[in-house]
RNA sequence: UCCUAAGUAGCUCAGCUGGUUAGAGCAUCUGACUGUUAAUCAGAGGGUCCCUGGUUCGAGCCCAGGCUUGGGAGCCA
């Protein structure tokens, strides 16, 4: 086993002390050096000085008197500079302690007529455009801090299981698994196509052979590994060209894929809910800034809406709820008696009225589930055959010959479908029946039979949409702005 | 892709029944002030009214088509 040790630590950082590290300083009057981005130049005397490295600033005193005029002037919002100094405490309110500047270096000017930021609150559809600038905002740093976070409990959470990281590929040549619309990966010219005789384009001239594309889930592959490690997840990009335009779809997202042998969905439930727990209290431990930062901008968001829509819970409030109860698990079948004996539909308020068993469940009566009925994430499982995918296992049909397959769903506030997932059909005869009914090219994938060929096993597995936790655990409500820089239809600028 | 709302100064928005020179706050610039917290005060500059076409004596406003964005739905994670 390797360790890393301070022996092979290299001091690379050119002497300057972190606004973090200084601002939990409580070792006056001494010299320091700073570097970071001017937010505000207030009173010709007054920077508030920003390196990313907390969510509060420095404030630096410039002795305007004697900062040579031409220093003065290129101290400008979004400039970033150089302060040599004295660290005190603060003289006035509103900090503990300020550096008073005795040499201050532009490291890089900013036209204060160009720069898009201004001191004052911007829209966050204006920061999307500008999503290259947007790392600036104190929103956008405690969202990319929370992710990392986030980012990386996951990984401490699988490893401290012993689940083994699988890289599954990114560029697929199986379209067979219908997880949606796909993005073909291509070295063909647009012109003077190759094509076969019967006037198809000809992938045999294509770079692999073969059509390829950019892949939906590792989900497949994830098998593979699982049926022969054990445990494993994968935690990738993952891209779909679908045409979606809604507040929780990307084309391109990242996507956390456990899969189990020897599991049920039981062992399923747990290991999702306990992952889901995990990173949750992981954020909250280590993104306290942060997270209070964001509990107080939506509490900003909510005093603008209407009182009917407002959020009874503060974010840290319904972090903390979700952490302290069992999300509610139910079969669909349960699910749809209390949906069907429910007010909105009784009154027929839902737009799509429950009266039949088999019909999927539109997004009103999730919502329905998870923020009127139980009002805690819910986790749905046993759905009807029909509208699940082929890999899901299948139960013995019920006393009235219904067929379920073992599909588990965790559903969130605010945010509905967060987990995807189901114990997996391990028997080859129900497989591939399955798969001729839906018509699943069983030669195409007889690579995933095989592991029902050779020591099959029980196992299961789900997807985790990462940007989707993002989205709970800060309490943002657009997908598009829990990940640098967003992938949707008409849009891959940056 | 469907439903719906919107697009006017760098940003957020107002703009009457179609009428003459399109406004405000913030930002920017200039000056004042100098222990400020999105500083304050005074003044100045700043417009392809999303694009294309049409109706009209006259269009930011009306009509048609398109583009983009927000919200909702579908597809899903």
């Amino acid at each position: 086993m390797y360790f890393y040790t301070s022996q092979y630590k290299i001091n690379y950082m050119i002497k300057r002390e972190k606004i973090s590290a200084i601002l939990k300083s409580t070792e006056f009057n001494r010299e320091t050096t700073v570097m970071g981005w001017v937010k505000t130049f207030r009173n010709n005397q007054f920077v508030a000085l920003n390196d990313g490295s907390s969510m509060s600033n420095l404030q630096i005193v410039v002795d305007f008197a004697n900062t040579p005029e031409n220093i003065l002037k290129k101290i400008t919002t979004g400039a970033a500079i150089k302060v040599k100094g004295i660290l005190v405490e603060s003289l006035g309110k509103g900090q503990k302690c300020e550096v008073k500047a005795s040499n201050i270096e532009i490291l890089g000017e900013s036209d204060a007529e160009k720069f898009p930021l201004q001191p004052k609150k911007h829209s966050l559809e204006f920061l999307r455009e500008i999503a290259h600038l947007r790392f600036r905002t104190n929103t956008f740093n405690a969202i990319f801090k929370v992710r990392n976070a986030l980012s990386f409990a996951i990984h401490q959470f699988f490893n401290d299981k012993g689940f083994v990281y699988l890289h599954t590929p990114i560029i697929t040549a199986s379209d067979a698994e219908g997880a949606g619309e796909m993005f073909r990966v291509t070295t063909l010219p647009f012109e003077n196509t190759p094509k076969t005789e019967d006037g198809n384009i000809d992938f045999k001239e294509d770079f692999f052979g073969r059509s390829a594309n950019l892949t939906v889930s590792g989900q497949l592959e994830g098998e593979l590994g699982a049926m022969a490690l054990g445990e494993i997840y994968t935690f990738g990009p993952t891209f779909r060209a679908e045409n979606s335009n809604t507040t929780r779809h990307l084309a391109e997202f990242w996507m956390i894929e456990p899969e189990v042998a020897f599991a049920d969905l039981e062992d399923n439930m747990n290991l999702a809910e306990e992952l889901l727990k995990y990173t949750i209290k992981y954020a909250i431990d280590h993104c306290a800034d942060e997270l209070e930062f964001l509990s107080s901008r939506l509490a900003e968001e909510e005093k603008n809406k209407p009182q009917n829509q407002r959020s009874e819970f503060t974010l840290m409030e319904k972090l903390n709820f979700c952490l302290e109860n069992s999300f509610e698990r139910l079969t669909y079948t349960e699910a749809i008696e209390i949906l069907k004996r429910s007010k909105p539909n009784q009154k027929k308020q839902f737009k799509y009225l429950i009266d039949d068993w088999g019909a999927d469940l539109q997004s009103e009566h999730e919502r329905y589930l998870v923020e009127k009925h139980f009002k805690k994430p819910v986790i749905l499982t046993d759905y009807p055959a029909n509208i699940k995918s082929f890999y899901m296992r299948m139960n013995e049909p019920d006393e009235q010959g219904r067929k379920t397959v073992r599909a588990m769903d965790i559903l969130f506030p605010g945010i509905g479908e967060m987990v995807g997932g189901s114990q997996r059909e391990e028997r080859l005869d129900k497989l591939q029946t399955r798969m001729e009914e839906m018509h699943i090219p069983k030669e195409e994938l007889y690579w995933y039979l095989d592991t029902r060929r050779f020591g099959t096993a029980p196992h299961a597995g789900f997807g985790l949409g990462f940007e989707r936790l993002v989205l709970f655990v800060t309490g943002m409500t657009n997908i598009r702005d829990v990940i640098p820089f967003p992938r949707f239809p008409k849009n891959a600028e940056f």
